[in-house]
DNA sequence: TCCTCCGTCTTAATCGATTACGTAAAATCA
DNA sequence: TGATTTTACGTAATCGATTAAGACGGAGGA
């Protein structure tokens, strides 16, 4: 029957084309196809084949105008530095939001402030596309036009930090960094810095775990030893490495903000002519996938962005349509150490 | 006036409650926002501030069902691998496209092959989000699904791959090969393999101006210096290096298909104690970041994605919005040398 | 003075769906 | 058999916009 399925017909099937061809009324075809109980067995099996046969779509902007439902979600991915897609970490939590989304039926659309000659917000860009849900994994969480769309009607989701009249999606920070730490313990190193990232929420939950374990394990962790800088910003971490390492008592290892960062630090330690991991261990934090071609390979905290992405579709789309499950609160992800060779047992150290 | 720009509104403003607003029709609203002639200018003015002031945006839905128009482009991002946004290469292009789309007032969705439980193919997709065009950059061309998106009547434009119904995006891969390769030569290297991608266009352009290139320069091309092997797999790199060292007259430089194989041989040629540049150069293709962390640098010919993505959402765009713009042509886009270490001027060698 | 034309709005149809409500026939009950 | 409920559809309003066609008052021409 239908030879040209795959043919490309001008005209779209509409529900009035299948109407016609049953002798019903559009009504009634719209009933059979959602299943309503209002229609025979028999009538609706009918339609339901002609339907099928005559490569019936629905169109999504009737529907959305019609039940206010648009089966897409908002997705805000955007870093101050602005590498957008291109940040290895978030482009892998987007992959994956974007594979479960479309399980669960729904489509992503970017929002941005500016679509065409008008600039409008994030919010009113959802508005605009009629977003059902929008999931948020940006880095200045602070800006007013990302806190309209906190305080909006709109589900919303967050990534990587937490408001508190939202659910959010998280990695388990504190035992990430406690993993880590403990590791480099381990590995015999005693004099440990930590060049964290700008003050933010995730920030303090890594500095936290930090100092726990180190105290747990009797380290002390002078002051100087703590160092700000921003988060993937090689310069930044370039230049804390040089700090470090004109005290009197430069650290024995370096934790960095994140993987990337990281390479500020190897590249000004290559410089000294320090050797890694002998003279000085390092360590990242993120997991991304350079970090496995680098020699030697660097130790990280790998965040499971897999899930990350895939809890926060679900989340989102759970608040759509169970609007009861939108009680705020967090959802933890557990990361991974890696053990590359950026940090190696000592000669003379105590394993555990 | 408007204190609450940024509150919540529930219920959007819509044309009637501007029409009510000003005491006017919604047909002279709607003509007023969109410079129709049959307005006063007085009363357009009126009604442009008064909408501007309630926060109006149009309802994206209704003026699709309406105009037949989304401003939404439907785009295909997906390689065998799967590897989908995570990949360096089209993560970048999709990253340019995006802001080049926004620019001009188009919004971007991913067109894949099921949306929640229902199976519908590319073409179904963007239909039933009519999607305006369709910008397609994926590997297997040859696929049914991506033919009947080729021969239908939507605007499509391809990239890295040419149908000759459609516009294509493409890297200058004969002058890139021949830039990549007159440089290896000039080095002083002589006996040049290239480990080239599987059989696709591009993979062809590229072998032909090797080729040409080494003829030119009074270079000699084994048979055996060309093996396949397929885009992005270490496995089959690290193999064909194998099978290369194991030639009676082994090559003194490998071109790899692309960054992320030559990792593969790489880690042969370091179990065989090989050092890289002096033992043997290697070469990519892409210009990936990771390549710039390497040691040593990989020596690379980086295709400019920014231009490649920038150039597609220009066409396909034109394509929609003037027809007449729709012949098939190739765009092609010129790449850039990239000179690291892992290929370096040979002691006794004449350098160009 | 009367008719025409023009500028400016309004009326109403329409895009493709959903759904409250109405209705005729069949089934159930007294 | 007559009244009532149930089943299975159809009618028409509606979502928020666009736009062809019609209406109305004033300016200009004969």
């Amino acid at each position: 029957m239908s030879e040209d399925k795959l043919s490309d017909s001008k005209k779209p099937v509409i529900l009035k084309d299948i109407a016609e061809a049953c002798g019903v009324s559009v009504a009634t075809v719209s009933k059979a196809l959602n299943g309503h109980r209002d229609v025979s067995e028999s009538t609706r099996q009918h339609i339901c084949l002609i339907a099928a046969d005559m490569g019936y779509l629905p169109n999504s902007a009737a529907l959305r105008l019609k039940t206010n439902r648009s089966f897409n979600l908002g997705v805000l991915f955007d870093d101050q530095a602005n590498s957008g897609l291109t940040h290895n970490f978030f482009s892998r939590i987007l992959d994956s939001l974007k594979r479960q989304a479309e399980q669960r039926g729904y489509d992503i659309t970017f929002l941005s402030q500016n679509i065409g000659q008008m600039k409008m917000s994030y919010y009113d860009h959802a508005v605009y596309r009629g977003c059902d849900g929008v999931v948020i994994a940006c880095v200045d969480y602070y800006s007013p036009e990302i806190l309209q769309l906190i305080k909006s009607e709109i589900p919303v989701v967050t990534i990587d930090h937490s408001f508190h009249e939202r659910t959010s999606v998280l990695s388990n920070n504190v035992d990430g960094m406690r993993d880590l730490t403990a590791y480099i313990i381990s590995c015999g190193y005693q004099r440990i810095a930590y060049v964290h990232g700008e003050d933010t929420a995730v920030t303090r939950s890594r500095v936290g775990s930090f100092y726990r374990t180190c105290e747990e394990r009797g380290l002390a962790v002078p002051d100087a030893y703590l160092i700000a800088a921003r988060y993937h910003n090689t310069g930044d971490s370039a230049q804390a490495t040089r700090q470090l390492m004109a005290l009197d008592q430069p650290p024995d290892c370096i934790i960095y903000p994140d993987d990337y960062s990281s390479l500020g630090g190897r590249w000004v330690l290559d410089k000294m002519k320090l050797s890694v991991p002998d003279d000085i261990g390092i360590a990242g934090f993120d997991g991304l996938n350079f970090a496995r071609v680098l020699d030697p390979e660097l130790t990280t905290v790998r965040q499971d962005t897999e899930e990350m992405g895939k809890a926060a579709a679900n989340q989102v789309i759970d608040e759509i349509e169970r609007p009861r499950s939108a009680i705020p609160h967090q959802i933890l992800v557990n990361c991974q150490l890696i053990k590359g060779g950026s940090v190696a047992v000592r000669p003379a150290a105590p394993v555990s």
